[in-house]
DNA sequence: GAGTGGTCTAGACCACGGT
DNA sequence: CCGTGGTCTAGACCACTCG
C-alpha cells in the first residue's frame, strides 16, 4: 500500500544519461571545451561504453556535441542558420559567396532523377557539383542536374570536367527565366562521397533539400543538396536572424 | 607489384550490409512485407546482431524500413509529402483537416521560447497542443506559444485545459493580421511526450519546424512542430505533387 | 607511440504485441 | 505464452590524429 510511485516508467539508461549530460553541458561546459574520453565517462557513470556512446550519439544528433576520431569529443557551438529559401541563396548562378562550383560532367543521372526530369532512363545530363561553405566550415554538397536541352548554347569545352566547365553551365542557366518550385526537405544519410566532402563519416545524418527549377515551359533543372544535419539549421523566412537557441544561462 | 587493388578502403561491415539490404529491398521485397527477424538476418549474413542492427537503423533513418517492437521489421512505404509552407497548412486556425487541437493551458514556456518572444523569463503564455495526421498516421506534434497580450479578448473558460480551450485560443488568433516568418527546419530527437504522440520511442529522429507568427507590431506567437523524420518529407513549394522518390524499378 | 573515437563480437535480459 | 525488437554488458581490435 505504501508504494510511493517508485519509477513508474523505468527510463532507458542511455536516455537518462543523455539528459544528465545535456544539463551538464548547459551549466558546466563552454563551447569548444573537450569532454573526458568515452572510457572515462562510462566508468564515471557506471555504464558500459556502448551505453555511454548511445547517449553521446543522441547529443551529437541534436548538435550539442562534436566527435572526431583521434581527437576527442567537444562541445559544439549553436547550429548555424543557413538560408535556403524562398528564392535566394540556393540560386544556381556562378560562384556567389556561398556556393562554389567544384566540377561538372555529362553523365546519366540516377533513375529517380531521370523520372523527375521527365527524361528517358539513361539520358545523359550535365551534372554540376557545388559545395557550400559557412563560417569556414563545409555545410552542404549539391548535385545539380541540367538536361542538355536547358543549355543548348553551352560552348564546346576543352576541359571535359572541372570547375571551369561547371561555371560555364551555370552561366548558361542564368539566361533562363527560372523559378524555384517544389522545394522539399527530408532526412537522409550521407553517401561516401558526400560524407568526405562534408568532413563526416559515411552514414552521417544529413538534410536533403530537393529543388525543382522550372521555366514557364518545363522543368529546367533539379538540385539535390545535402546539408550537415548536426551543424545546420535551415531557414526559409526572409532572414534567419531571430535566434531560438540559447544555451539557457 | 601485381597488387590488383585489393579493397583499397575496407568499408565498415554495417555500411556494406546497408547497401546489400537496400538493393534487396528494391528488388525482392514489396511495401509492407515483413523481413526475417534480426537474429535470423544476422546469422544469414554472418555478423553479430548489433552490427546487423546498425545497418537496419540506417535504413530506418532513410525511411526504407519500419520497425516495431513485438511485431517485426517491415518494408516502409515511400515518405509522405507534407506541406509546411509557405503560408499554407500550418496556419493556426481551429481544426482544419490536417491539424487537430488536443489541449491547452497557461504556463511558463522554456527559457529559449521566452527569449524568442521577448518576454521576461517565467512569464506565463498560452500553450496550445495540436497534432497533425496524414493518411491515418500521426506525423507531427506541435506546441504553439501565444503570449496573453496576443489574445486579450480570450473569454474566461470554465474548462481550464483541453481541446475546447485550445480552439478558443486559436479562434482569437484568427482576429490578428498574422504573417508567418523565419520558418526554420532542423534535426532533433523526440522528447518522451512527443514520442508517445508520434507513436515512436524517445530519441527518435524528428524534423523540428519553428515558425514565428508576427503582426506588423510584434511577434504574436511561436510554433514548434516536430515531424516524424522517418515517414515525412517536408515540402515548401506550391504543391508537393512532383515525386522524386520511386523505388527504382 | 599514446590516446582518441569507430567498429565488432557474443552473449544476456527486458518490454511489448499478438495468440 | 512465444516471438519480436530494444537495451545493456564486457570485452577486443581498428583507424585516425598528434606530439
Amino acid at each position: 500500500m505504501g508504494t510511493t510511485q517508485l519509477e513508474t516508467v523505468p527510463e532507458p539508461k542511455y536516455w537518462h544519461l543523455r539528459t544528465v549530460l545535456s544539463e551538464a553541458l548547459d551549466s558546466e561546459f563552454t563551447v569548444g571545451e573537450v569532454l573526458p574520453n568515452e572510457r572515462e565517462l562510462a566508468a564515471r557513470f557506471g555504464v558500459a561504453r556502448a551505453t555511454l556512446r548511445q547517449a553521446l550519439e543522441q547529443l551529437e544528433l541534436e548538435g550539442r556535441l562534436h566527435r572526431r576520431r583521434g581527437v576527442g569529443t567537444t562541445v559544439a557551438p549553436p547550429r548555424v542558420a543557413v538560408e535556403v529559401g524562398p528564392e535566394g541563396t540556393a540560386w544556381p548562378g556562378p560562384d556567389d559567396d556561398t556556393w562554389q562550383a567544384t566540377g561538372s560532367d555529362l553523365s546519366a543521372p540516377p533513375a529517380a532523377v531521370a523520372t523527375a526530369l521527365a527524361l528517358p532512363r539513361g539520358t545523359a545530363v550535365h551534372v554540376v557539383r557545388r559545395s557550400r561553405v559557412s563560417h569556414g566550415q563545409p555545410v552542404a554538397a549539391e548535385l545539380l542536374y541540367v538536361p542538355e536541352t536547358s543549355v543548348p548554347d553551352l560552348p564546346a569545352s576543352d576541359t571535359p570536367s572541372g570547375a571551369a566547365r561547371a561555371r560555364a553551365v551555370l552561366r548558361e542557366l542564368q539566361h533562363l527565366d527560372l523559378t524555384a518550385r517544389n522545394r522539399s526537405v527530408e532526412l537522409g544519410s550521407a553517401r561516401a562521397d558526400d560524407a568526405k566532402q562534408l568532413d563526416r563519416l559515411p552514414g552521417a545524418p544529413v538534410l536533403v533539400v530537393t529543388t525543382h527549377f522550372t521555366t514557364p515551359a518545363r522543368i529546367a533543372a533539379l538540385s539535390v543538396a545535402t546539408y550537415r544535419a548536426d551543424t545546420c539549421r535551415l531557414t526559409f523566412g526572409e532572414s534567419g536572424r531571430v535566434e531560438i537557441a540559447e544555451g539557457v544561462g
